[in-house]
RNA sequence: GGACGGGUGGGUGAGUGGCUAAAACCAGCAGACUGUAAAUCUGCCGCUCCUUGCGGGCUACGAAGGUUCGAAUCCUUCCCCGUCCA
């Protein structure tokens, strides 16, 4: 038995590399590559996920396309829904205890998640666990000895316990079981690879810990940076606002990355696109050499990491339009149709609100005396103006930069 | 159980009787500009009415009452959060 069906253990370790921030530790990697080499097992590889939100964005690709990539490899990839933890909720990061979320909440989002997972992931080849599948059987006692297998000195080392305890704030005693649970999702999935964010450090060393005190092999902790948000300063997420949820329409996925600053370009190239690293690092030399363009290097990444959601022809449209609306200042080739039906004439500032376009009419009038509305490319001073409904009519309607609609009075 | 401290607009956070729809900053929105929904500058940023005026009305500073010509600001009760002591 010479001959392997995985590929050379340099090329999957090169392959595997791409982005990775920290690999605990390379040699035990290597090791257990070769081991699945010689007796042709994948490798289990699992990447545990909170159902904390309805919805994931770009930043949580990182660490799926991570998985994928195991995956590509013919490796075992396991995606982890954590709807038992995510009850307890992770205190990584949080300078507070969070509300911990209901079975119903965390059944819902799990749910949606699965969903736009397989927009990466190939469902065929995933292996979908949930960790409330052991998790909810343990004993009291079962959760005692897990416990016993830690040190308090240990777990208080991490940063934000720390910090909190530091600064007099409070820390439950259920937050510190969750680093210890997680980890018996680890020894139940007996996995050889662990993927995570950088900030999940401290959780992934606990897993590997716990598996030796089961007598379990270590897992190989891999971490990958965390993704900046389209704000260029702090990480990507959702309640800070500065994301690109990945099932959002193309043409507003583009104009969102288009917004971020040049500087994370390469970032975003490296962790959100399969161009390799030798790739990403002509692409650099050419935009400073001058060659490129770092607005059309932009609309490249942009297009990219559209068309793996949405395909290259979504993407294609989404960056014509874009140019078309916001470069040239045009008007977009579609906007969506409203059909009115004919009527008493209607001030300007009520017709935005009654369209949708804006909340209130004191929000549509400040617009429009801002200069942000316009019909048939004139733009409208007066909120007062009396937009005619009596006959058949078409127009387009432009609100603020981004929206337009074409009315059709029937 | 006791002693303190605190709850203000989407966020942080000033404000201790009128000049406060409430500073400042952030976020958001618009305009100008531009290589972009970048950066920068300027403006806006509770709702509503009209006779669009440094206009009127309404709602708003944890909740409910009260004092007062007038309260985010004072009083009472209640709810919530935190710290410390036990």
């Amino acid at each position: 038995m010479t001959e392997s069906k995985f590929k050379p253990i340099a090329e999957q370790i090169a392959y595997l590399k791409k982005g990775v921030a920290e690999i605990i530790r390379e040699e035990d990697l290597t090791a257990k590559l070769e081991q699945s080499a010689k007796t042709g097992k994948p490798l289990r590889v699992y990447l545990g996920v909170d159902p904390t939100a309805p919805d994931i964005h770009l930043g949580h690709t990182v660490v799926l396309r991570k998985l994928k990539h195991f995956q590509d490899l013919g490796h075992t990839a396991i995606f982890l829904i954590g709807d038992f933890s995510a009850m307890i909720g992770d205190p990584t990061g949080q300078s507070e205890t969070r509300p911990p979320l209901t079975r119903e909440q965390v059944d819902a989002n799990a749910k949606t998640y699965l969903a736009q997972v397989f927009k990466l992931l190939d469902p065929q080849k995933t292996e979908v666990r949930y960790n409330s599948e052991w998790l909810d059987k343990l004993s009291s006692y079962d959760v005692v000895r897990l416990c016993g297998h830690y040190r308090l000195a240990r777990m208080l080392e991490r940063e934000d316990f720390r910090s909190r305890l530091d600064n007099n704030q409070p820390i439950s005693v259920h937050e510190l079981l969750y680093p210890l649970l997680t980890a018996y999702d680890a020894v139940a999935l007996r996995s050889d690879v662990e993927i995570g964010a950088t900030e999940q450090k401290f959780n992934l060393l606990v897993h590997r810990d716990i598996q030796r005190e089961y007598g379990l092999a270590s897992e190989v902790a891999l971490t990958m940076p965390i993704l900046v948000g389209l704000d260029g300063q702090r990480k990507m997420s959702k309640s800070l606002g500065n994301y690109v949820g990945i099932t959002e329409p193309p043409g507003e996925m583009f104009g969102k990355m288009m917004s971020i600053p040049d500087a994370l370009m390469q970032p975003y190239y490296e962790l959100v696109t399969d161009r390799t690293p030798r790739e990403i690092e002509a692409l650099k030399k050419e935009v400073a050499g001058g060659a490129l363009h770092p607005m059309d290097a932009k609309m490249r990444l942009a297009r990219e990491v559209i068309a793996g959601f949405h395909g290259q022809d979504a993407a294609r449209k989404a960056a014509e339009n874009f140019q078309r609306v916001f470069r040239d200042r045009q008007v977009p080739e579609e906007a969506p149709v409203v059909k009115l039906p004919s009527g008493p004439a209607k001030k300007l500032a009520a017709l935005l609100v009654d369209l949708k376009l804006m909340a209130s009419k004191s929000e549509a009038q400040r617009l429009i005396e801002q200069g942000g509305v316009e019909i048939d490319g004139v733009r409208m001073d007066d909120p007062r103006k009396e937009i005619d409904f009596s006959k058949s009519a078409e127009f387009l309607l432009r609100a603020g930069k981004k929206k337009f609609l074409r009315v059709i009075v029937e």
